[in-house]
DNA sequence: TGTTAAGCGAGACGGTACGTCGGGTCTTGAG
DNA sequence: CTCAAGACCCGACGTACCGTCTCGCTTAACA
């Protein structure tokens, strides 16, 4: 998945090239989307040759996965205060990286659907890390008293993180309103019905 | 979207290669997915002409969305009794719906995101109709009392339609369980956070 | 080999765009060589699409074998009067030839190394019936009493033909002056040595 | 065209190099052709580096015409006796060379057609020789009075070594009746026509 | 009943991207 | 300065699929 370099004797890879491509393939199919999007273009938006992107990724889909997926372990996480406030605080800054690779990360969702092993690549690296920091701040919620002891975490992650994505693959803006009524959502819960 | 048949004069079109198109599309798309199946490999295994096809369909991504889009209308919605049991009776038959075409929806998202009119249609035909059943259903529990006035149902809706589009997505089982769960998750819920 | 065109059904092969790829791959190659002409350039020049060529030739080299084999088929041979004149007219108009297409031939003979039954077609359709033409001007000549009737043909032929090839590989010129040397050295020949 | 030498200061060239790729190459040419061997292979099957190659020689072309140019220079010539026995010897050696190395020769002559510096060299350093030694022949056959003093002799030699390059190239075979026949040519010539 | 206009299977067409290959150059660390 | 290793740029190769087009044939509905 990621760029071989197991480099014993002969020239070194240009460390360069690995990012520019990564970050041309970022700003191209943020732009255009995954489909419009070639090898060529990604390479020349480089300034490299297309054979540097194949000795680095064995494919466009592989090399765009990671594109987007690194950008991922930038979280930080202010996981602090109210529940309510840290969930807002997440989720708009989840939708303020959307705003602009909304396109690209539904694109690469579509990609992914046809190879099992770019799914679960993409769920590691892109998908798990902000599930964690979700279950971490509900987790917290539950310490503070701020939600019920009883709350089934993992679904309360899934259905809100569910939710924007839902929102996300149909199109719908994800605004700071948005950000808000979930995190309300969230907090309008309790441990039996009734 | 659908076929057009405006036919004054001239041969009728072959009524049987519609429904064997769509057929076909089912099969395959839900066998290997979007990408990995051709126009020409539907026409052939609907034993028909590829502009046979084009004569119905503007496009392959209209022809494979109108063959999952289709299955949507028929939708069996005994919506009666306690909400819990709604909601489990509908998602359970969702999920049913599912285990056979999760793939053909998963490239069918996909493809949508790369044309905007397609994932209109795709909201129309495939979404809507869903959440609308459960909209209604979750109302239902409001009326009757089981669900607090204060619900934000759109937002509800999103999030549990979304959950399981979220597991969906990631390749993740959509059991019986799973629907339990869900529905569980929507009853616990009151008016005001603390 | 040459264009593949067992039509039942479909639409029919674009009858113009067999020739125009011909004319396109003679004047290419006449001007630039073998290595340096893609098929690009050829399908561009023929105002065809790139598919188009291979849907008639299986590769480059045969494309541009047939380019030139074809012209071989229109040799007019005036084959009477002196045998020194019917020589000079058929190598001044093989020479003539060559003048445009030597570069082309040439590149033609050294591809056609690496294949042997691309050299077998091209010794078939370019060779062979200059050989013929020349073996019956001799035989003419034997018949006239110009040349002894001793004389072993095949071999002149081999003499005369491989000559000016000699010449042609090698990049000296082929003028009229030489075709009357030529001519002579044919004559120069008696049937005993001494 | 050769190796360079001009070496003060530093590690020496290393002295098995060049004649190891010269011998991989006329291996590798002679058994799969020109096009088909390429510079890695050449340096694999010398068991050198690829640049070791390109330090010795400006093209893959210029050392695949060395490896078999420098065969050349090995004529032995045992030029006494009467013409036609010299003419057969000669042709004999030559053609037991052809033997092993005709797919080489042949592959180049074509690679040669692309490059006018290199088919001059080709012919200053692999044809040459051969037509001086030819033309030598010859001369001596006019001095001993076998052949007439009228003979145009770089005719003649382009006629006998046109003729056996004619067959080799079209892939026929070259053994020692073709030498004898032609020899036997040559001799059966006399200055005027009748 | 014969015309006519459209549907149909087949398959060619222009276009565009894919992933691979080879040539010749450049760059490392070791000798 | 050489060497082996191997990355680099370039550009061609042949393949696949898309959506369109065009052939000869078939098939109703209209005249």
């Amino acid at each position: 998945m990621n760029m071989v370099d197991t480099n014993s004797g002969g020239r070194p890879m240009n460390s360069e090239a690995g990012p520019a491509l990564l970050q041309a393939a970022r700003e191209l199919v943020a732009e255009y989307g995954y489909e419009k999007v070639s090898m060529q273009m990604i390479a020349d938006h480089a300034g490299v040759g297309r054979q540097t992107a194949y000795r680095r990724w064995p494919s466009k889909a592989e090399l765009v996965l990671e594109a987007f997926v690194a950008k991922a372990d930038r979280l930080s996480a202010v996981e602090q205060g109210p529940v309510v406030e840290m969930l807002e605080r997440f989720l708009q800054q989840i939708f303020h990286g959307l705003e602009k690779d909304g396109l690209a990360v539904r694109s690469l969702i579509a990609s992914a659907q046809g190879d099992p092993a770019f799914r679960e690549t993409f769920y590691e690296r892109f998908i798990k890390p902000r599930d964690q920091v979700l279950a971490r701040i509900l987790k917290q919620g539950v310490d503070q008293g701020e939600l019920p002891a009883s709350m089934d975490l993992d679904r309360m992650v899934e259905m809100i993180h569910g939710a924007f994505w839902y929102r996300l693959l149909l199109g719908r803006d994800l605004d700071e309103r948005y950000a808000k009524q979930l995190a309300a959502m969230a907090l309008g819960y309790h441990s039996g019905a009734r």
